[in-house]
DNA sequence: GTGATTGCAAATCTTTTGCACTAAA
DNA sequence: TTTAGTGCAAAAGATTTGCAATCAC
């Protein structure tokens, strides 16, 4: 078991999805996983391994999130043209957008009702429905 | 009046919004106004212009689509990172974005209902509310 | 004329890729 | 071993910027 170990935890994140425990990815799969619900950018990420002594290139920091995101450990939300952010809440909810900080946040999804979805159209189905809701500083 | 003529409406449109009436703005203006709601990326529109003979660089089409966001004429929207595509359809809707063909159709805002959205957090306004609904070819 | 606008080319920023090296199984 | 994974530096793609030439008023 020893899921209550950072390291243990990374190791069997791994092994579950199939992806060979490298010590690169075990280091960000702790920074990313053993800190709650975290959206960040390849930038951030790296920059954070740096700091943290985890010797990890900018290169395989995309690597590593992308092949993160296709096994389902992240998810990728798109709110600004030009960045890619990574989420460590794979479940179905939606996101507040801080314009001014660049910065997201998750909404339950049981705090937004998006009732009567139209119909795909023909030919096409639904693979994912993302609300943003865009905020800026200051009341109105 | 004159607002059955290409050259006129785009004229018009310019002059409402206090922007010169250039020639690559007035060109612009046609392609982008004159055809019913559009969904473009600058890379499209600089392609069209290319096409329909209007000599325009692709530096003043990014500028161009710019100002015209800055003013109300377009609304900047974000389905991919790393491609920006601009509406001409600025009133209050929400978008399918076919995922396969890179495409993006409108969905009237009375088809979708996004009710009980969450309180801003305190300190934030809302500044606008994005539906994307992703879709992949194929029922299910 | 005079200040706004344009075009070009260079610069910037994020992301991807090729390939020799290294490490996990 | 053998194959997957990594790092680096270079390439790619989208967008922006600096500045001299050009255009609208």
């Amino acid at each position: 078991m020893n899921d209550h170990r950072p390291y243990a935890r990374a190791l069997d994140r791994l092994k579950g999805v199939g992806l060979r425990p490298t010590r690169q990815r075990l280091a960000l799969a702790r920074l990313l996983f053993d800190a709650g619900d975290r959206h960040v950018t390849a930038e951030q990420l790296h920059a954070e391994a740096v700091a943290a002594d985890m010797r990890v290139s900018l290169a395989t920091v995309y690597n590593t999130l992308h092949q993160f995101t296709a096994v389902g450990l992240l998810r990728e939300v798109v709110v600004e043209s030009g960045r890619a952010y990574f989420d460590t809440n794979t479940s179905d909810h939606h996101h507040f957008y801080h314009i001014d900080q660049g910065r997201l946040e998750d909404i339950h999804h049981s705090r937004i009702n998006v009732a009567a979805l139209p119909e795909p159209p023909a030919g096409t189905a639904v693979d994912r429905v993302d609300v943003i809701i865009r905020l800026k500083n200051g009341e109105i």
